[in-house]
DNA sequence: CTGTTAGCGCATTCAC
DNA sequence: GTGAATGCGCTAACAG
């Protein structure tokens, strides 16, 4: 069918050990040898099957990238990080999108060990962790993005949530503001939580005190962000002047209710978001929001896997990456005092 | 090291090829020995190892996705539809993001036939096609998603990009629009030299004659849109009431540029786009554009492929999927008549 | 129904 | 330096 090392090495009078050595360049061969292969590989269009290898060498050379949903534009750019360098280290990548489905996610951890992936890059759905546990405790190499597992001593390399949120905090407060609704995400999501403690902290630095009807949690989404924001208005009574939300999408969708109801943002309400996705700087007016190093997430996970696949460390590292505030033009100074709907 | 199935075999007390009957349901098994392998495998912690599988029975089980950029809204969404399809299928996916480079593209597909892939689904980047050419030479089963390369004769699955954008044409017609700007995509870009084409039937169609002036080329860019909205007024010398643009992003940047000069979308110019991607929806005003059946161009394209993998067909198929227009706020009625800047 | 035999295509011993 | 032999783990004949 396909052409073989054995069918090189006839057309070039050598055996087919001498091919895959001229190949691999494992030893070196005879110039003049060589020269017959690599003619024979280009005449007869000779391509290695890499399954074949895989198989023999015990090593796929492949990745596996789970993440929730390849759509949310923030996994997207984590995609991209973690594609780039896993091609550039030799490596292909098997994308899985979990849907934020555990079932699914067990699923695919099952096909991924079938497939013998040397390690796996993981946003993972939710707070559980069983299935990967269960991959871990058969010593399969994983790094975690974005968010940690619980009771999983895996590599992860995240963001430094509680401060990126402080830096929000403080922002809004040297505008002026006393009284800011939150927007969380959800509980056990690690990246989540942390944040929703660092808007705690935030406030605690500035001396103001936390009112747990202001703080909302939510899933990430759009519509999230759109019921939450009247109902923190309600609940605050024309107090609120502020509103942070713990991803940008949401922070859009509240966005979109202040204009829904005819206010104005940063005049109304100032919002900010987290994340900063590209849809931040493209919005009217662009989203106040925390800058996370995406492509190097991505980027670094690989990397991280890549040298523990090769046996380099054996105690799991932990990378945080520091955010930045970017300050756009849905935050402004608070409003003198009082009462608006 | 890993349990294999002699191992599974032994301890089971039949031979390796029950074992895999058993696995596979290839063959009746005694309902005994079925009995006592399952509870073998179970108490091994046995998996198959698809790659000696697939060397064994030529084929990967897997596919190659291949988009010019992860990241962008339109490619996401078709990636979590060829997703979803292949892994329903049983296929995994191996994620190729070409970063528009044809360079990058050719090395991709060259990674993807060592691979062994079963096929390819592929948003090709340029205009060029010669590596294309070259897998399809081979036999290899690839379809062709959004646009098509000329002289390929591979499946493919597209929207009807010409009908819509004569939908947006007549549209805007409707609401008294008769000099409206055209930002178009990359010639040779099959789908964007397909709308440039009916947007100038859709004129004809209204009887407007059509102004090369008020036309430009992209690359479906933000920064396309931000810089040619402003250009085209300019040309128009203030007649223009409307743009469309050949992609909801360069729209987006359109509508931006008209705000940041103190513009209103769409009192002052209507702008329309073309995808539907999320955040058409999400800006302010909500974007009138032309949606694509994102979701369904990635299974159909899957579901093609895998017939085509199976032996199904033999001539290559083309599908093209109707798309529909959105009207939401970011287009209105053109003014009375005459100068605004 | 089931065991034995024989590769899939390659890289790696081990001798020379 | 190089060839012959061996086996990675699996499934598909081929007999029985």
């Amino acid at each position: 069918m396909s052409v073989t090392v054995l069918d090189v090495a006839r057309a070039a009078g050598v055996s087919a050990s001498t091919v895959s050595r001229v190949l691999n360049g494992t030893t070196p061969v005879h110039a003049a040898k060589r020269r017959r292969v690599l003619q024979a590989v280009r005449h007869l269009g000779y391509e290695p099957n890499g399954l074949a290898r895989s198989l023999k060498q015990r090593k796929s050379l492949t990745l596996g990238l789970v993440v929730p949903d390849i759509t949310n534009p923030f996994f997207a750019e984590i995609a991209k990080g973690v594609e780039t360098a896993s091609h550039r280290l030799g490596y292909s990548l098997i994308l899985c999108n979990s849907g934020n489905a555990v079932e699914r996610e067990r699923r695919y951890l099952e096909v991924l060990r079938e497939r013998r992936v040397d390690g796996l890059v993981f946003v993972p759905a939710g707070r559980h962790g069983d299935a990967l546990r269960a991959w871990a405790a058969r010593g399969l190499p994983v790094v975690l993005m974005d968010r940690v597992v619980a009771g999983v001593a895996s590599d992860a390399v995240t963001t430094d949530n509680r401060f990126g949120m402080k830096l929000v905090v403080r922002h809004l407060v040297r505008l002026g503001h006393r009284t800011i609704g939150f927007i969380g995400g959800p509980r056990g999501v690690s990246s989540a939580d942390e944040r929703w403690v660092g808007f705690l902290e935030g406030l605690r630095e500035a001396g103001l005190a936390p009112e747990s009807r202001l703080m909302v949690r939510g899933d990430f989404t759009f519509e999230t962000g759109l019921r939450a924001a009247p109902a923190l208005s309600a609940a605050a009574r024309g107090r609120l002047t502020a509103i942070v939300a713990s991803s940008d999408v949401m922070a859009l969708g509240a966005m979109r209710a202040v204009h829904q109801r005819g206010g104005r943002v940063p005049e109304t309400v100032s919002i900010a978001g987290f994340d900063d996705i590209a849809a931040a700087s493209l919005v009217q007016p662009p989203l106040t929001t925390v800058a996370q190093p995406v492509r190097e997430i991505g980027e670094r996970a690989v990397e991280l896997l890549v040298g523990r696949v090769a046996g380099e460390r054996t105690r799991p590292s932990f990378v945080r990456l520091k955010p930045r505030l970017v300050v756009r033009h849905s935050t402004g100074p608070a409003p003198a005092s009082g009462a608006r709907r």
